[in-house]
DNA sequence: TTTCGCACCGAAACCAGTTTCGGCTTTACG
DNA sequence: CGTAAAGCCGAAACTGGTTTCGGTGCGAAA
């Protein structure tokens, strides 16, 4: 019993009718369990019906409606996001290019992302829990990892899969979880070294907030960088805690005030090495002369400034993509512990350091 | 055997069994085409065993899943927004916010987001068909509306309901398009007004790309503002094609090298009015004393400089919240041609205006 | 008293798929 | 040559809901 059902005649029509998995196996003589099998990858379908199934399928044009396969298998090829609405510097100008990354890697293999937001821990996990019990996202993207992160004791205790956009301090591979990272102690390590390499002495650090991982290993590249340079550690140097712009400044005059200032900081973010300019504007003294300052982040007004910001630029479209990459490959069976990956900032030299001045 | 498929995961039941729509009809002494009836306020349900079934369902913590009703409905309780990712000024820091707008609207009513990106017209024509196509949302958001935009045309060719963020130029109700906006062009109007009543007389404009609409609308707004102040209109006076802080410069300095320059500027964006400190700065004249200077968006650098600038505040927030609610209820059922809504901005003064200097 | 209509609910079909189970052919092997 | 084991596919159950259809009981009108 041929049917030849036409589809998608008058482009004026509402909507033309869907292709359906029994059309699909009218079409070809088959019963939709077994076209249904045979899409799937079943091994007791032949090679050679599978051939024609996914010939067909491609011709007609069938797509699965996911919903309609989430009703069996409780899968809907979504991918969730929660973002924390009241973080302290509002996750700035990489939320449009980290969004387009995921987004993008997860079009290319037929996902989707579904983003929630959250104000406090209570509402996020709420939020959670309502995605999870609608079925509305197969697993979870959390950006923004802390050292001690109550997202992932609460992911864990559901039994949800999940990736992190950074490393937690839980410790080693034995935790079992599931990251991508851009290696800032690396950078930073790399930092201090360029500016031993144009001669400097004293280098100071400027670092975030110590309740965020990665504000820890920033600061601990930095540390590595003195030591591999030869050079001392000096508590005084290092300042934490430091989010944005006018902090920066203020960090900046401190360490500047000093009785033995540095000739150069290393700031572990853009944004608060903008504040070293208007802390030099302030005192009459001119950034990649008098102070050399090498940022992090690679944010545009970096190279807007004059003079341009010396930074490590951190791709986060890149990093969008490999998170949703990583997430897909762990819904899909992958073993979470061999879902990790490290990358390299990358640098981008601008014209804010230089040699110090000799006196 | 089995298939090669995913394996699929011992389920150690970490989660109490779902009620299910057939628990509570059993628990009710009813059928389960009776209880969606009656949750679905069916006229044909007595309102006694209406009461009973409400009552119950709260009691035993029912939800429906979204997906298993979109089988029969075909809808999934999901917004859609598309970022169109190249954008010139790619969101600035107000995505943050207004995502955070659309998906709290969105989670009160028991709603979702489901994101996308595109980089062209032809990936966002192919995203929005696949987003359709598998019914993964049920109406879109458009932001960043354009004087004419293929959207609009494309979206409703589809039958598709959306909202949109900005009004277009396709003219009045007759086209029953539903939006929200804020009143950029009164915001202008009310700018020039401020600097005519501190006394300046040659007050000039510098917009955003005529390509889209709110450029257009705020250009009006500044002209209006002249008229209102009984001051004429020099074309001389008006950039327009500003888009980023260096533009923001260019276009200062050049009003400012006229032969008979303006003692203060309107600027549509502040990202652009940033602009004119840098070119102040170059000249070393003072903003608020020898120029002065008033944008519009409220962003947080805008703040942080030095004076500070007087910009006209928008609330993504509010907007992101206004167009949740409004594609909500057009989903639900209400005509698209009631569902606008026109807010103002609000005055945030800074220190960047004041009387001309006397000469 | 009969008839008609209405309010209310149950039975069953339906949506678009997935998965289990069983049976008919082949093929392999003794 | 007989039998067991694969290989391959169809039939039917199943998922969690919605919606159509039909039937019962009861009150009001004729």
């Amino acid at each position: 019993m041929e049917e030849i059902r036409d589809t998608k005649v008058s482009e004026g029509a509402p909507v033309s009718r869907r292709v359906r998995i029994s059309d699909l196996a009218d079409a070809l003589g088959l019963t939709k369990s077994t076209v249904s099998r045979a899409l799937n990858n079943y091994s007791d379908i032949a090679p050679e019906t599978r051939r024609r199934v996914a010939e067909m399928a491609a011709k007609m044009g069938y797509a699965p409606m996911p919903y309609a396969q989430a009703v069996r298998t409780g899968r809907v090829r979504a991918l969730g996001l929660v973002l924390e609405i009241d973080a302290p510097d509002r996750y700035g100008p990489f939320l449009a290019e980290f969004l387009g990354g995921i987004t993008q890697e997860a079009s290319l293999e037929g996902w989707t992302l579904t983003v929630a937001s959250s104000s406090s821990r209570e509402e996020m996990e709420a939020t959670v829990t309502r995605l999870l019990q609608e079925h509305k996202v197969d697993g979870f993207i959390l950006p923004r990892t802390r050292v001690a992160d109550h997202r992932v004791d609460f992911l864990r205790a559901k039994h949800v899969p999940f990736v992190l956009y950074g490393r937690t301090g839980y410790g080693g591979p034995e935790h079992g979880l599931s990251w991508f990272d851009v290696d800032g102690g690396q950078a930073m390590r790399a930092a201090v070294l360029r500016l031993a390499g144009l001669g400097h002495r004293r280098i100071g650090f400027v670092g975030y907030a110590e309740e965020y991982n990665f504000a820890l290993l920033r600061r601990d590249g930095y540390r590595e960088g003195l030591a591999e340079a030869g050079l001392p550690l000096d508590p005084s140097l290092e300042r934490l805690g430091v989010i944005n712009r006018a902090d920066g400044m203020r960090a900046t005059e401190e360490l500047l005030d000093l009785p033995d200032p540095p000739t150069a900081i290393v700031f572990s973010t853009d944004m608060t090495a903008l504040g070293a300019y208007d802390a030099a504007r302030a005192r009459g003294i001119t950034i990649g002369r008098d102070l050399s300052v090498i940022g992090y982040d690679g944010i545009p007004d970096g190279r807007m400034i004059d003079p341009p910001l010396t930074s490590f630029a951190v791709d986060s479209r890149q990093a969008g993509e490999r998170l949703a990459a990583l997430l897909i490959a762990q819904l899909r069976g992958a073993p979470a512990e061999n879902l990790r990956e490290l990358v390299e900032a990358r640098l981008q030299p601008g014209g804010s350091d230089g040699p110090p001045v000799t006196t």
